[in-house]
DNA sequence: GTCTATACTGAGATAGAC
DNA sequence: GTCTATCTCAGTATAGAC
């Protein structure tokens, strides 16, 4: 189970501090003192920083693709996939707070860099993007299934943005609400099978 | 009207510096080559770099004011006031494309180096905060005053974030429309003098 | 107030022993 | 695969001439 190799947890070590402390201003000491290992040794694994930052943007894919397949799999119901989505708000509340969101401010540092991965940063935000977009259509929005998820990934984001500025975590709580009841509202007779009440 | 002295043209290129490669990103080569001085005279001005953000951070606390109260004297309408704040995502969209929000990535930055500056960028979030909480005040929205002045800046924060991230203006003009329409929606029939209509 | 020259530090990266 | 030693360079900061 725990085969981890010392490349992953270099990689697991800098997915983490770079979330914490951004990517630029994680130096391979800070890395290699998490994973207590040499600084010369990990250029045996990675030839340079960027490289590890492709391999942290390579497992942050993979684990989202694993989280969205988890919340396909716990529902059966479109609505409440979103709402899944919607609650990792919640979950992830205290790093949120002190840290942000890790896509959007992983995508705004790499921007500000203009960084060779500034697309595959991207690639984790149209991860999101497609598979809500998916919920939606399922739900039957037609058109707007796209603007659907565009809108709410946009409102987490906002929601990271702020929770993380002014320290608030009850911040969280409320615009989730009322993220799920825009959703309510938007889904309101759309549906494949949406025969409830009566 | 240009009595812009050596230290003025160091803020300004700072903050234009900061917003566009990020604070840690942009050395003291960078704001000199900006400002056409040596890296010696620059410490004649500023002691350290924290001591520019200091001063970038205090020009855009004014410039913000200043901002505010134009919008003020321009309409006697909060919601119109509202609307103005709304429309900043318009009028800078091409730079948000690019860099994201000022505010949002400086405060997203600060938070990630731990620096102490973290709270002056905040106050800059709070100057919003509070002018936005006034208006809604105004219009007589009672107790959630602040709570709509929060929902309305972590939406443009959001809409600012992924138009940086898939370098999308058309989606910043869609979600001003829905935020406009979000405006309205909770200001009906409330205001201090809403006679219109009949 | 502005310049040149320079000290000092930390970070990325390499070489080579074990 | 892992280590120590070392190189190079960029960045912050200082000293002192003009």
């Amino acid at each position: 189970m725990n085969a981890m190799t010392t490349r992953d947890h270099i990689v697991a070590a800098a997915d983490q501090l770079f979330y914490r402390q951004g990517y630029e201003h994680t130096s391979f000491a800070d890395i290699a003192g998490a994973v207590q290992i040499s600084r010369g040794n990990f250029y045996y694994h990675f030839k340079t920083k960027d490289d590890i930052l492709e391999a942290v943007i390579g497992t942050r894919m993979a684990d989202t693709r694993q989280m969205l397949a988890a919340w396909e799999a716990e529902s059966e119901n479109p609505e409440d996939r979103i709402r899944s989505f919607i609650h990792i708000l919640i979950a992830n509340r205290a790093d949120i707070k002190r840290f942000g969101c890790p896509v959007g401010t992983l995508t705004s540092e790499l921007a500000k860099l203009n960084h060779a991965s500034q697309a595959g940063a991207a690639e984790l935000f149209t991860l999101f993007r497609t598979w809500l977009r998916q919920q939606f259509s399922t739900l039957g929005v037609g058109k707007q299934a796209d603007e659907f998820a565009m809108h709410i990934l946009a409102r987490s984001q906002g929601v990271a943005t702020l929770a993380s500025a002014f320290g608030d975590e009850k911040f969280i709580r409320h615009e989730v609400d009322l993220m799920c009841d825009w959703l309510t509202s938007v889904t309101e007779g759309t549906g494949p099978i949406k025969q409830k009440r009566n």
